[in-house]
Order: C-alpha cells, then structure tokens, then sequence
DNA sequence: TAGTTGACCGGAA
DNA sequence: ATTCCGGCCAACT
C-alpha cells in the first residue's frame, strides 16, 4: 500500500458533514509531514468516490477544490446541514 | 534524468 | 502578531 493509495483510502472514509485537515489525513496515511503531498494527489485525482471537498486546511481555512472553491464551501455547507437532518 | 512546483503544516525568528 | 524555513511525495517541464 503506497502513500498515495493511503491517501485516498482515508479521504473516502470521511463520513458525511465532517471535514478532515490535509495534515489529519497526511498522519493516518502514516506520514504526518506529508500534508503537501495529500493536495498533490487530491488536486491530480479526479475521483466521485473521493470526496476531496472535504479535505480543508489545518488552519480552518477550506483551501482549494479542483471544481471550484465556491463549489467546496457549498458541498460542505450542504452536507453539514444534512448530517443535522439524516434522510 | 534532474530540477522545480504544488490544493500544506509546524516551528522558529 | 507576522514572516521565513524545512520537510514530504507526486506530477510537470
């Protein structure tokens, strides 16, 4: 198992409504110092199965998302916002 | 093939 | 409080 694979095993673990930091997700791939690596792949992965939008920074800020930052906000707020109503 | 860049983070000055 | 530096791995030139 590579990092990268790693990588997106743990981004798609991610339950709905919860949002993990690059260096969160870099640390359970097993390289906490890796987070850089973690936006390498995600950027580079197109994958409906990996909800990168949910990758944010370890500052609070959402970061960047290959469709669109807007497109991220939305995603997460949405999710958010069902997580609290389920079905 | 080698060097640079990049959706980042933490610590130091 | 802000600014700079090192570290990790993959993709690009």
């Amino acid at each position: 198992m590579t990092f990268t694979k790693k990588v997106l095993e743990v981004v798609k673990t991610i339950p709905r409504g919860q949002t993990m930091s690059y260096c969160q997700v870099a640390a359970l791939a097993g390289n906490k110092k890796a987070a850089r690596v973690v936006g390498t792949i995600l950027s580079k992965n197109y994958d409906p199965a990996i909800p990168c939008h949910r990758v944010i920074r370890a500052t609070g800020q959402l970061g960047k998302y290959n469709r669109g930052a807007d497109k991220k906000a939305a995603l997460l707020k949405q999710e958010k916002q069902e997580n609290y109503r389920p079905q």
